[in-house]
DNA sequence: ATTAGGG
DNA sequence: CCCTAAT
């Protein structure tokens, strides 16, 4: 204890850094001790690590963000998995039973990297324990093989009485050969709040509803693979929307995960090691960024990446809008998109876009001259003939269009979902506003391609399959402010393609639009719909979606941080991280820097979702204090 | 695999 | 976020 007392840094917060993983100037200066005096390297490393241990342990008491003990988990949620063969699909059918069939309404998917999972038999009846703080659920299973099995629940709905979950029934669960799929059934006795009352259990809005299962096997994976995992994805309405109405408020997005891994300890980016989602070019990206200071702060942290950007060609949307004052409105869409607005059964020449004009009568007079489709990856062998390009092209098309159409109307990159509102109201009409005024196509819903997962197997195609697949991952274009975002529990979302702001979209965004968006971009341009594979390498090496941190995330570094200082971020990583397996020691030290300048910035050279002053303050005060125990770790840390 | 920094 | 050098 005496030792404890003498490690602290005085800032009560502050904990002494463990020599083990010393920062770089910390093992510049043990190297240099070293040569001074061995011996007391050696018992400094000692004391300071027991140091550390004892501090670690304390602080991991109950109100910290460490796990939750089981008595503080009341809910229950299981997850058990049983064996069913049948199809050949290696699907993992996620049954909701019980009370959590609320929670897993009207749309439940799950992917299996097929071919990748090779469980033996699970032999013990394993608890997801919440992490809490991510609330997600990790569980562990271990197969017969001794391999570790990382199941992982995790949600990005704002769940924050799900506390606890038990997998059970685990016998003999087999997935192998790609012929048998495993049984997921979930239980559940939570209860969410209610909310308002304008869910509709209809087809569409259940889809933002739903819950996802994957199970991946991380283990070594495809290390033969030419071709991304494959992956077969199914999805099924639940038996009833039942509920729904409870999830209005309780979730945003029930994305749950379900990931099997065969390794001890999370493998950053292991998901992403074979085919990154895209992300914009880095030019593009930041010119972006700069660009969001045009949105309404609200506005801008729901474009989470680019997927999400404002611009109106997230769905298909419209270009070419022109003006034609005095002329009569005519449509001028071209052939495509006059195919596309046909399909939706809308007329074919919306009014709208960009260009409109007050006539004599009053009337606002729009032309759209083009609709085009963003951001449709299509993956097809080089030896493909471009006749089958074509095909596949149109196939994907179709297959986007196949639900139906709605159209979109956004103004000054911002959607307006009243359709009640008039255009005066709206101020379309506005003559200064018209530049601002975008349409776009989105899936009326109904019959709207199943979410499909992308993490793992970012490439939906199935290995023996010739045939060119497309993926497309429904989007929302944009979301409404989050109803509240309790910090302290941010919840992850490891959709990296579908980075879906975990608390949007709750109420009005139910009937909010989708993009009809295609994977998450592997192409750098939207308009780029068939992406010209240079080199294998390419693809492999694609930027990572832009996954803003949020304010509880933010919050969670500044408290890891101040913690355990500014060179240690594979322990800020384990200790506040750890469940978000998209956040990367190497991300939290880069934000981390941004952190401080930011800090360091005047407020309104900021950008992004604003950080509370207070959490910067935190930074620049934790920042000075690790700058200082590096400046002169000696005298404070030597007896 | 981590850390630190530049881009 | 990415890329790398240095550990």
């Amino acid at each position: 204890m005496v030792l404890q007392k003498r490690l602290y840094y005085g800032f009560d917060g502050y904990q002494v850094p463990p020599i083990p993983r010393a920062t770089r100037s910390d093992r510049r200066r043990c190297s240099f001790r070293k040569k001074v005096d061995d011996n007391q390297m050696c018992a400094f490393d000692l004391l300071a690590t027991v140091a550390g241990k004892l501090l670690l342990e304390e602080e991991s008491s109950p109100s910290s963000s460490g796990r939750l003990t089981e008595k503080e988990l009341s809910p229950t949620l299981q997850v058990s998995i049983k064996k069913e063969q049948q199809d050949e699909d290696k699907i993992l059918k996620v049954e909701p039973c019980g009370g959590l069939e609320s929670m897993i309404t009207s749309d439940c998917s799950v992917n299996v990297a097929k071919s990748k999972i090779q469980v033996g038999s699970f032999e013990n009846k394993v608890e997801l324990v919440s992490s809490g703080y991510q609330e997600s659920f990790d569980c562990t299973v271990v197969d017969k093989f001794k391999k570790q099995m990382n199941i992982e629940l995790q949600n990005t709905g704002n769940i924050s009485n799900i506390a606890k979950a038990d997998i059970c029934s685990l016998d003999d669960l087999t997935l192998r050969d790609r012929k048998q799929s495993a049984l997921v059934s979930v239980e559940s006795s939570m209860t969410l709040p209610l909310g308002t009352d304008h869910f509709s259990c209809g087809s569409f809005p259940a889809i933002r509803e739903d819950v996802k299962l994957v199970i991946r096997d991380d283990d070594e994976n495809s290390s033969g693979c030419t071709h991304p995992s494959s992956t077969t994805t199914k999805s099924f309405r639940a038996p009833s929307c039942v509920g729904n109405r409870r999830l209005r408020n309780g979730f945003a997005s029930k994305y749950w995960k379900v990931t099997p891994k065969l390794k001890r300890e999370e493998k950053h980016f292991n998901a992403d090691s074979e085919v990154k989602p895209v992300y914009h070019h880095r030019k593009f990206c930041y010119k972006y960024q700069r660009s969001q200071r045009d949105y309404p702060i609200k506005k801008r942290k729901l474009y989470y990446d680019h997927s999400s950007l404002p611009n109106p060609d997230r769905g298909i949307s419209c270009k070419g809008i022109t003006s034609f004052p005095g002329k009569k409105f005519s449509c001028d869409a071209s052939a495509s998109s006059a195919t596309m607005c046909g399909a939706s059964g809308k007329p074919v020449c919306l009014p709208g876009q960009y260009g409109t004009f007050q006539s004599e009568d009053s009337h606002v007079k729009l032309r759209i001259k083009s609709f085009k489709v963003p951001e449709l990856f299509i993956e097809i062998p080089e030896s493909a003939t471009v006749g089958s390009l074509k095909r596949t092209v149109m196939e994907a098309v179709t297959k986007i269009l196949g639900g139906g159409l709605r159209v979109g109307v956004l103004l000054q990159g911002k959607k307006l979902r009243d359709d009640n509102e008039t255009l005066l109201q709206t101020g379309i009409s506005d003559d200064n506003k018209l530049d601002a005024l975008g349409f776009s196509l989105e899936p009326s819903g109904s019959l709207a391609p199943p979410p499909l997962r992308h993490e793992d197997s970012p490439f939906p195609f199935t290995s023996d399959s010739p045939q060119p697949l497309t993926r497309y991952s429904p989007t929302p274009i944009a979301v409404l402010d989050p109803p509240s975002l309790n910090l302290g529990s941010f919840v992850e979302s490891d959709h990296d393609s579908a980075p879906s702001p975990p608390d949007m979209s709750i109420d009005k965004n139910l009937t909010d639009s989708r993009a009809l968006v295609v994977v998450p971009a592997m192409n750098v341009g939207a308009s780029a719909v068939v992406p010209a594979r240079k080199s294998k390498r390419s693809e492999a090496a694609q930027r990572r979606i832009r996954r803003p941190f949020s304010v509880s995330e933010v919050e969670a570094l500044v408290q890891a941080v101040e913690k355990l200082g500014t060179g240690r971020w594979r322990d800020v990583k384990l200790r506040a991280f750890d469940n978000a397996k998209h956040r990367t020691y190497v991300d939290l030290k880069d934000k981390w820097k941004t952190l401080v300048h930011t800090a360091r910035i005047s407020p309104q050279q900021r950008r992004g979702e604003p950080v509370p002053q207070e959490l910067l303050d935190r930074v620049l005060n934790a920042h000075a204090h690790w700058a200082k125990q590096q400046a002169k770790p000696e005298t404070c840390r030597f007896l």
